[in-house]
DNA sequence: GGATAATCGAGACGGTACGTCTCGTCTTCCT
DNA sequence: AGGAAGACGAGACGTACCGTCTCGATTATCC
């Protein structure tokens, strides 16, 4: 096998995928298991069975490592459905049980609310946010006529249900 | 008369109500400066010029302190106009100022995020939740039928307004 | 009941007597409970039912507190026999006993240790070194030449019987 | 050949020589400047320019420190002269050198006095008291019949020497 | 096929917050 | 005034995790 034309030979031992999946799995075990402010990334690291300078390789942060498995996820678990593209209800069903039911929800939640305690989270969630995404084009292929403040309308769409899912039990 | 009937008689030093209101401001002033992640038992310590073990006497966490903090103005803060008990669109932006330009307000939505990472910040919040209460009586002041789950009401009432809140600037 | 004419009449309420014996016996008792290092001015006063002020306001540290009940019980132990004032060995053999087998001996050998590492405790025991004074008076009463160093007789005297005690089980 | 057979290879990073004589420096130092009382944990891993849990994961104790410090020092200066083996006199003459004038004089005192106090410190010196141990060979070369009891014989020889040092200046 | 180079597991390193302990002082009420 | 109770500022305790570093071992590409 040859390297892509016009991309730097990759010299020396390449990236090891096992490591890369085994971190991500680890995290999402450890949220579930003791929540977001017990995780730590010597935890995660012991718990992938790799080395502690191997995470902080190619991860900064435990959010950086959330959100990496939060939004390979994310997508999948939020666009299942994809019923009829403009039916608003049935995103709020899918967004619901999402943040409900799913480890990429509870990953979701955890970053929202780490990103409003840390600078550095904040930071990364601004970008890229995958439930706000989805939220927009929802919006954007239903019926009607658009929103003047694109803002508000999400916050009208998510608020109650990202409310119920951060107070709920 | 000297001590209340029924009253244990106060033994040893009272409680120095000057502590109390210098970790209170400390908990307030750096919640601002630094940020909640940054914020640390010993840092509030320090700031109120105060020991250590005097802190941990009163409180156990940080989110402990800044939730009397909190409760303290949020009733002010929240209840200052109080003008028509009945008018929801009133309530809500006393509700979005608070959130928006309000030291408690920064606290409650810290204390928000925190509840979402770390159980005993959960547990805290669970019973007394100042801007959760206050949007329960203005739905039982408003006019109209009872919701049939409060639950909702609240969601729709507060959920926006937090939302945006949350992932504003 | 008077004062004594010539006293200064001693204002408010008098020393307790009974306090002092109680700080007293919990010194000697929790050195052989928990040993020299363990104990504490808290602990002292935990034992002795007595307020911690109390303790502080009659002795500054627990090697004040240990050498007053040491100097009580060691005239009485070490003198006890009073045999023949010229017999060294018979001394000897009494300041053995005393080592091994009183408190105020364990007390003794405490405050000799603690001594060496605390130069508030050298201060002290530089003074009033109660075994000390004891061989200076039996060295003085035996038959024959005084000696040239009377340093160099204690230690010849006391040096061995001191040693094993501290060395030995 | 790699690693000699039968030796574990040596995994993740070697312990640091340069630490670990840093701190035994730092000891030997703060112990003249401070005395042992005073000196702490924490000024020992200050003053060796090391983090506290570097010292905490090779020694427990300040004493365990010291006693490494003390037994490296102790073997060069009393085993130094080594002029003639059988005289008794030359070795008292060493040993009280030792104790008065060399740094490892002065930890062996402090150790022998900490024994007295602590008893994690006297299980630490029981086995292994390097004074004692130069003299149970010293006594063994010297002329003349075998005592026999070596704890009297050890006693009397070393007793009026730590005596002296104990309770000089 | 040997040199080069980046990855991996392991773990020591300096640093800092944790929550607890005792220190010695203070402030209150009670006797 | 003495004494018991207990809050106070201060600071060391031993532990945990931080992020960095330095090892030996492994695994790839390049010459």
């Amino acid at each position: 096998m040859q390297t892509k034309i016009g991309e730097a030979a990759a010299r020396g031992r390449p990236r090891s995928e096992t490591v890369r999946l085994a971190v991500l799995m680890a995290v999402d075990d450890l949220l579930v298991e003791e929540g977001y402010e017990a995780m730590t990334m010597k935890g995660i690291a012991e718990r992938a069975g790799v080395g502690r300078q191997t995470v902080y390789r190619w991860w900064s942060t435990k959010a950086e490592i959330l959100y990496e498995a939060c939004v390979v996820d994310a997508g999948r678990d939020l666009a299942a459905g994809a019923d009829d593209p403009g039916d608003l209800d049935a995103f709020r069903r899918r967004v619901a049980g999402f943040l409900a039911s799913t480890d990429a929800g509870a990953s979701y939640l955890a970053l929202l609310a780490a990103a409003q305690l840390d600078p550095a989270v904040a930071t990364l969630m601004r970008g890229g946010d995958p439930v706000r995404a989805a939220a927009c084009e929802a919006l954007r292929a239903a019926p009607g006529d658009d929103p003047d403040d694109i803002d508000d309308a999400v916050a009208a769409l998510l608020g109650p249900l990202v409310y119920a899912a951060l107070t709920g039990p």
